[in-house]
DNA sequence: TAAACTTATTAAAGGCCTTTAATAAGTTTA
DNA sequence: TAAACTTATTAAAGGCCTTTAATAAGTTTA
């Protein structure tokens, strides 16, 4: 319940900022009727904002009867992100601007060994030493992760409880925000696909620990009580066998690509269940691991379970984009939001 | 991204109110503290309060070295609500206090009816003609809602689409609020129980339409895209048979209670699923379907499926009292937000 | 083409909350 | 028991956003 009134400030700037950024461009007239601000309040703002290289006019409107009234544009290299994916094998990052578009990119060697975090905090030094209007720093990994802590990161125990979030914050003076892989990828593919009213959505993939699920319900990611949801290997789904045994079944090495009729059946009850528990709006494959003529024969098989109508979208994406997406998208709102104490002069 | 600054009086005014009630008492300066928002306002709008009889003050307190400050409490029969139970055989109501005391109960006949509306109408204006000092109307229905309007109810048709919300607010002039009966019992058990930081639940019923569930995920009740969230009957278990035939296999007729062994496993695989979904805090029953002693049954029979750390608790409510606690809180919610275009003289 | 009309922007006045200073009302200590 | 000290409350001054009035800069019409 508690509320703090003292971010107006902030409130109407970020306010403005995505506004700026959603519309393409807007007046102060727009502006101020979007945001139910006043015209003088508005007028106001921006002029310091136009002052400090934030926004930049882009001309006069035509006349719609009377004065001409000017135009305003987001200077999307103002702030820029930097997203980083801890993989197992390789760590990849990303430099991108407000619009979303990637400046640089690029690869280091795996940071995920003993002495990983000396290598990742000298390279993150790096590249915000060569890119000054770096302003977010998002961090993408491939385990648990609770208020930007280390929750739980199998076969990577030296990190357990390390609280990345923190020291970086700490280090840096810059925002940072932490999240899960699948976690990230649900919520890139919810911003990208500009879904509206918070529709829920769900991710599959098969992991190497077995096949795995991001969920997104009413807008926000679910992580569950001991940040076990998702993990829907477990669920039985026959006399002696739950998704992953049945996905399994018969299989000795593991194939990428799925395609057997039994599999169909486990995916597509799979879907039925979640389908009867959350209802999810769609539910989202990865591009590599199930072709598109794959998806009708879940749908089909789907409906043998559930009525047709009640049943997801199934769509397929590129996972490696969506958790890219979801990392900017991150670090987007820390840029846009980010608290005073963090703006460097 | 809509935020609305004109509000900033009843954020205060709701603000201070929850407060108190939360509190049981409280002082100027720990309003102040609380809410952050500055003594001298606090003190505007207590002095306000006091006046209107909303609060009252409850003496001084001891000195902690100075000058004693003076204590306040609300007054909590200051705004009543009315909650209303539609039900299939009879309508139930009950008028509450704010500090959730039923200050009166009753039972009319069903309004489920061709007729019902007329008679549901007027059975309310007579009770708030009899009680002036009602400010809110929670209605639950045994049907899914969306934004106080009749979405699906089935057996009800002539219900469909109906606006209750709307309906209601016009003709009375105060706020209302329209809510589904399993959603309302979850809410409900949330509240009443103070459950933090939105831990997630789960409440399992048996209806007369076989077996549904209601959930509440990251403190938000679970609808659906086609509000067919928790329609639980048709999770696929077996190799042959889904939830409700799981249960009902072997029973012709049904039995209230919950006892032979395969449903037993036919739940602790609900249970195992909905946890290797969503991962939930809590999974509750309900105290006339499940004894005792079966939770533990139910409990060792899941762990056969899920690592037994990820489970969750497993409760025993009455759902009819926590129906009740939903649409109190429900109700509640809208008083102590209530905007001013409704406030009665 | 100048008067009438629109619409955008700027300036002034007002409202409301916060911060700071002053006062009130206690308790503790020499 | 009066001076010193605490804490609550009230009063005054200041900051910030909104509302309203004035001005600027166009277009349309007679």
């Amino acid at each position: 319940m508690k509320t703090a009134p003292k971010s107006l400030k902030l409130l109407i700037l970020s306010g403005i900022r995505r506004s700026l950024l959603d519309l393409g461009s807007a007046t102060k007239v727009e502006l101020s009727d979007k945001l139910g601000i006043s015209f003088p309040t508005i007028s106001k703002f921006l002029s310091q904002m136009e002052k400090d290289g934030e926004i930049l006019s882009s001309g006069l409107d035509e006349s719609s009867g009377g004065r001409r009234a000017k135009r305003y544009t987001y200077n999307p290299d103002y702030m820029l992100g930097l997203a980083i994916f801890l993989e197992k094998t390789e760590t990849n990052y990303a430099i991108f601007n407000c619009a979303g578009e990637v400046k640089e990119q690029g690869t280091i060697q795996s940071v995920l060994t003993d002495s990983g975090m000396h290598l990742l905090t000298s390279s993150i030094e790096a590249l915000l030493m060569a890119n000054q209007a770096i302003r977010s720093l998002s961090i993408g990994v491939p385990g648990s992760v609770k208020n930007g802590r280390i929750f739980y990161m199998p076969g990577y125990e030296q990190f357990q409880d390390f609280d990345i979030k923190g020291y970086f914050e700490n280090l840096f003076s810059i925002p940072v925000v932490v999240e899960n892989d699948m976690n990230a990828a649900v919520l890139g593919y919810h911003h990208s696909k500009e879904i509206k009213n918070h529709q829920s959505l769900v991710y599959l993939y098969s992991g190497q620990n077995g096949p795995g699920a991001g969920f997104m319900i009413n807008g926000d990611v679910v992580r569950g009580n001991t940040f076990f949801a998702g993990e829907v290997s477990f669920v039985p789904q026959y006399d002696d066998r739950n998704f992953r045994e049945a996905l399994e079944n018969g299989t000795s090495h593991k194939e990428v690509l799925i395609s057997r009729d039994n599999q169909v059946d486990a995916i597509s009850r799979l879907v039925a269940s979640i389908t009867a528990i959350i209802n999810p709006h769609t539910f989202i494959f990865c591009k590599d691991e199930v072709e598109g003529t794959l998806i009708e024969k879940i749908a089909a098989a789907s409906s043998k379970y559930i009525p047709p109508e009640h049943l997801p979208v199934l769509a397929i994406s590129d996972w490696k984009q969506d958790y890219l997406y979801g990392l900017q998208s991150l670090g987007l709102a820390l840029m846009l939001d980010s608290p005073e104490k963090f703006i460097r002069k």
